[in-house]
RNA sequence: GCCCCGGUAGCUCAGUGGAUAGAGCGAAUGCCUCCUAAGCGUUAGGUCGCAGGUUCGAUUCCUGCCCGGGGCACCA
């Protein structure tokens, strides 16, 4: 609806003559926006002012000729110059009639466009690194990037989502360490657990899985685990170089294709569980893609090679440096470190350049916002390989705070005493943790109330929603239950018997839908959703509270009924996209 | 020191180069012989952190400052 408002200042901008408006004075868009006052029409424009501008010219002579030159629309009822120059728009009711009917003829697919053209974008969020389960901070991350991907793709993008798994890399040794030291334990030794270790129970179940896979076989007696050690933290020592020097220990002990085989085993278990969290909490990922898989076919080389030879790496006290600050970096950083491990920086260097070579026309990331200081460096590479600065996006998303009953819950990554996900899903629900998730921008800090998401009030937004969908089912159960049949034909014909504020109000409200998908999508704001979603379902308790549904006359009930039918159908789309269920009853 | 995010009603937060800045909660208060009161209505509540600048117009853009959170590794 707002697209043919645009349409029609585009015609009536290009009909009016040079002389008046030179052709590099004309904006490439017009704005249009939604008024705030319903006396200033449904719609209005500032197209006049802006040219006011740049044409030295009186704003308000420009809306003139501007509307003279508007081509008439049945939609349009009325236009007019206001203010300072602002061209407001009238439309007739029925326009809203006309977009109800849209809305039941397009059902599930209303409000999608094709905006995006099919391009494609290749979507990375969550990433968290399989060392553990997912905690509640990941889960935004979840949330954020699912409803991200559902939203580009009813606007049109083609979308693959993607989830890089860290599974190679020091982190992955001390997981592996930290799980013998665990089985160690469950053989009868007793040892104290390093500074540095992974210390989470999951740690201690998967090492009891191990025992009963391998026995004792793996068993090694602690004090010839622990002799000739470096000092750990707590006894002054160097906690990383007490970890480095368990791991070589630990190898040496038992072996390198066993140290693996454990690695595997910790590894699997946890990226296991991961998947099948997300899974439950419907975010779904097209493809796990393998960081050691980087590495095994040599494309973290061949990628590093690739940068040597443009000339964009050098050596410098036995390290592989990128010249990042070459791309914009504030400095270089390194690749190869001196003692010829690869930093994780490589890894992903190789990784986004797979992501080129599989074409797609647009990176997007979703990060913590503990990252932004790699997004420098990062972009530095993918130039530096040749890439277009622009198919580049990350999106930052803030922290997330726990609050119960008022009171902040605790949360620490490595004493394991954190609140995973899946005890958030378990709490409240995953209708309810995936729009919480949402409902705040990515920018803001959030304060996720854990009392308020399980209550049930209109405070709570979930069911607030929720409930609008299912009171028009119950409605139609009711009409049901009185052997009455709703006529949808009738109820389309009949709208204009729909003259009460709170229904035009709704009819309006629900003619903003697709505007509101598109914003989001292209703001990458699923809160802008949610907020939509919470006024809509207002304008619905509000006109049936004041106008009963069920009423005697059929030409008037059918058009009641089409109405709320078409609230119904966009409420079910914007919360299919936000991944929330759509219940009948409640 | 440098970089990122935030500062809007008592609280949690939307919003915007435009016309009178919004919602929910909380506070006060009204509505069930009637389709779910898991609901609806009314009232009160604001120096849009502070100071400059750009503009016909700034809460919105720019600069500086203050406050809160985060980041500045040959860690991931």
């Amino acid at each position: 609806m707002k697209k043919l408002i645009e349409s029609l200042l585009r015609q009536a901008l290009s009909a009016l003559p040079v002389s008046r408006v030179p052709p590099d004075a004309r904006p490439a868009e017009v704005d249009v926006e939604r008024t705030r006052d319903a006396a200033h029409g449904d719609f209005a424009s500032n197209l006049a002012m802006r040219l006011a501008k740049t044409t030295r010219q009186n704003p308000r002579a420009l809306a003139e000729a501007l509307i003279d030159a508007l081509p008439g629309h049945p939609a349009v009822a009325k236009t007019e110059v206001a203010g300072a120059g602002f061209i407001n728009f009238f439309l007739k009711d029925t326009a809203y009639y006309d977009e109800v009917a849209r809305i039941l003829a397009d059902s599930g697919q209303y409000g999608r466009s094709d905006q995006g053209g099919g391009r494609s974008v290749l979507l990375e969020f969550v990433s968290a690194n399989p060392t553990g389960p997912l905690h509640v901070g990941h889960g935004r991350h979840a949330a954020y990037g699912a409803t991200l991907g559902n939203l580009l793709e009813a606007v049109g993008y083609r979308v693959t989502r993607e989830y890089y798994v860290n599974d190679a890399g020091r982190q992955m040794e001390i997981l592996a360490v930290s799980t013998w030291l665990r089985y160690l334990e469950r053989c009868g030794e007793t040892l104290e657990f390093p500074a540095n270790g992974y210390r989470g129970d999951y740690i201690a179940t998967i090492a009891g899985q191990l025992h009963e896979a391998v026995g004792g076989e793996l068993r090694r007696a602690a004090a010839e685990v622990f002799s000739g050690l470096p000092a750990d933290e707590p006894r002054g020592g160097d906690k990383d170089a007490y970890i480095d020097a368990l791991i070589a220990r630990a190898r040496a002990l038992i072996g390198t294709d066993a140290f693996r085989r454990v690695l595997s085993v910790a590894l699997d278990d946890i990226l296991r569980d991961i998947q099948q969290d997300l899974g439950e909490f419907g975010v779904r990922f097209d493809r796990w893609f393998s960081e050691r898989s980087l590495e095994d076919d040599g494309s973290v080389d061949r990628a590093l090679a690739a940068l040597e030879k443009a000339g964009h790496a050098y050596r410098r006290d036995g390290a592989l440096w990128f010249k990042s600050s070459a791309f914009g970096d504030e400095k270089d950083r390194v690749m190869v470190r001196d003692n010829g491990v690869k930093t994780y920086f490589a890894s992903d260097i190789a990784y986004i350049f797979n992501k080129l070579a599989r074409g797609f026309d647009h990176l997007l990331y979703v990060w913590g916002a503990d990252h932004h200081g790699y997004i420098a460096r990062l972009r530095a590479g993918l130039v530096a390989l040749g890439g277009p600065a622009g198919c580049f996006e990350v999106r930052l998303v803030q922290f997330v705070s726990l609050y119960r009953g008022g009171e902040k819950a605790q949360m620490s990554t490595r004493s394991g005493e954190f609140v995973t996900l899946r005890d958030l899903r378990r709490e409240v629900g995953n209708d309810a943790a995936r729009l919480f998730y949402v409902m705040r921008s990515n920018d803001q800090h959030l304060d996720f109330d854990l009392e308020l998401a399980t209550s049930r009030s209109n405070e709570n937004p979930v069911f607030y929603i929720q409930y609008a969908h299912a009171r028009v089912a119950s409605v139609m159960r009711q009409m049901q239950g009185r052997g009455l049949e709703h006529d949808g034909r009738q109820g389309l014909a009949r709208l204009g018997l729909l003259v009460e504020p709170q229904e035009v109000a709704l009819m309006k409200r629900l003619s903003q839908y697709p505007e509101t998908v598109e914003q989001a999508a292209l703001q990458r704001a699923p809160h802008l959703l949610v907020h939509y979603l919470r006024d809509l379902a207002n304008d619905f308790h509000t006109n049936y509270s004041a106008h009963q549904l069920l009423v005697d006359d059929p030409a008037l009930r059918d058009a009641r009924l089409t109405l709320s039918l078409a609230a119904q159908t966009v409420i079910r789309n914007g919360l299919g996209i936000l991944g929330v269920s759509a219940p009948e009853s409640m």
